[in-house]
DNA sequence: ATTACATAGTGCGATATCGTATTAAGAGCA
DNA sequence: TGCTCTTAATACGATATCGCACTATGTAAT
């Protein structure tokens, strides 16, 4: 748990120092998932995704907000939720970003070989567990 | 990097549902490392093994003295420097923590065999990887 | 329909974290 | 000794994160 904490801190801090000055982590994390998986999704479903309180992450979408790069409808299918659209400047924000990132990205993986493989697995189940059992502490 | 965030989030969830109130995980792991390692050690070297700037481990620290579990005194070395010391009572509150959290952490082992033994070394090694090449963010 | 309960988002306050600048002290060199 | 540069800790300010409470809306039961 101690390297987990330790990773996070170093990847963030490796993250941040190669994204704009006041873009953050959590920022361009949010911009990801809705390119990746879809955008549309609630601000609840968000905060489920990414493990945050629903109070951080209206911030962080206000922050996305604030900066252009996501359009906060309302929910058609329901009045008290919203829906979270990528703008084009949000769109093209998350394409440069991922271009700035990639050399960095690519130099890991070169110095690292057969590391995401291997750890990937593992760690997707330990989340998958954690998630699992967050609420009560115990297995279903 | 996804799976570490939400890995760490979900962690840091789990371990502060069973630490007193107040009490944060940043505390624990301070005196966790004061007890594994060594006490005496300064706050700049607490700061480096944990990947934070010098000013969060001034805070976490002014905190666990706050709470009578750890003693701040000078460097006889160095007069800008201090030394961290473990109290008894920080001895005591680390050892029942420690017992407190086990049950979960039994359950975790239990749940995911071989888990930590798989994934651990590859999560070292990019740590150490990610860690020697924090400055330039090339490596060496 | 009414009542009770659950859920989505947010305002507010507390505080952990972090960057910058400051102070005090060590280190190297003339 | 005097000068310069580096380093350890911290004070201060900014802000990300989070818990709590509240409003509006949905859902279910009678």
């Amino acid at each position: 748990m101690n390297e987990i904490g330790i990773i996070h801190q170093l990847a963030t801090a490796l993250f941040e120092a190669r994204l704009p000055k006041g873009v953050l982590v959590s920022h361009f994390a949010v911009l990801n998932h809705l390119t990746r998986v879809r955008d549309g999704a609630t601000p609840l479903q968000l905060a489920q995704a990414f493990q945050v309180p629903k109070t951080t992450m209206t911030h962080t979408l206000s922050g996305l907000e604030k900066r252009g790069w996501v359009d906060l409808r309302p929910n058609p299918d329901d009045k008290r939720s919203k829906q979270v659209w990528l703008t084009q400047a949000g769109r093209a924000f998350r394409a440069q970003a991922i271009a700035d990132l990639a050399p960095d990205l690519a130099r890991i993986a070169r110095d690292n070989p057969g590391l995401a493989e291997r750890a990937l697995p593992d760690l997707t189940a330990l989340r998958q567990y954690l998630d699992s059992t967050r609420d009560t502490g115990t297995p279903e």
